[in-house]
DNA sequence: TATAAACTTAGAGTTAACTCTAAGGTCAAG
DNA sequence: CTTGACCTTAGAGTTAACTCTAAGTTTATA
């Protein structure tokens, strides 16, 4: 049985985080104490590392909150309903990417527009491609 | 000169972004009526169209309250000092899309790891890899 | 027994960039 | 002169996921 402390120490959360999962519905300690201290037995801890695992890949707590719900209760619930969640995040995750991949392209372009040098900012092309406001346009780039 | 609703409209803002702008320091109307009204001025426009154009590309606000800084006042800035905060921007976004690329692989994994159908989630193999909570090492994968 | 480390709770603060509300003033049209 | 659209301000609310604080309690150690 392990104590908040040792336990965040254990995961890698600290004590505020795995309160605040509490608090979120992700989590709870097997026991506590007269005083109220909470005690977290290997399945807790089991628990704790799924919920680590599954915010690192990037699910929501949200998405966790149902992973978790699904998990204490796989036979009442399909594959289906685990790679719909699954399929949701890889959607978010790959418009975002889209949309980075774009502010990357534009940003690259600007940067190799400039020459970055000492010269005065007077004709910098950055600055003149920010002001064409078309600095955004699709642009096909020769590699 | 235009009054804050028109200028909203015009920019595809709202007139409450605008004001929010302002009131963040990177905009001011050149004018006011003596009740207070906003109007703005051509240079204003374009003005907010820069602003636009910046937080379009991904430059924060308080990127973009430096870009402008510098575009007020060109001839005592350099070259450099642009391509420094783009470079910084790049160097950001470069590494979200890193983050977000290692997410996609791993959802990707998982996905192609489950059947997605009607069966139980009693031995799904997403819920399985959560709990092995090794889901998240690099892995080599075949295309 | 004294002290320090670790624990408890409720609740506020953080961040970014808006977004909205309330309560009221202005202006053009009919 | 009334109605409705538009404007003003200050300030609160939103979102996500923590992160921290204050004030007090418990436990382990010397």
């Amino acid at each position: 049985m392990l104590r908040i402390g040792e336990l965040a120490t254990k995961t890698g959360l600290t004590a505020h985080t795995i309160r605040f999962y509490e608090k979120s519905g992700l989590i709870n300690a097997s026991q506590r104490s007269e005083s109220g201290y909470r005690y977290y037995t290997d399945t807790d801890v089991r628990q704790v590392e799924f919920v680590k695992t599954a915010r690192k890949i990037g699910f929501s707590v949200d998405d966790v909150s149902t992973l978790l719900s699904i998990r204490v209760d796989k036979s009442n619930h399909t594959c289906h309903d685990v790679t719909e969640i699954t399929q949701r995040k890889l959607n978010d995750v790959n418009e975002k990417i889209s949309e980075l991949l774009l502010m990357q392209q534009t940003l690259k372009i600007l940067l190799n527009s400039c020459c970055g040098g000492p010269e005065s900012a007077t004709h910098c092309s950055i600055m003149e491609a920010l002001d064409a406001s078309n600095a955004l346009k699709p642009r096909i780039i020769a590699e």
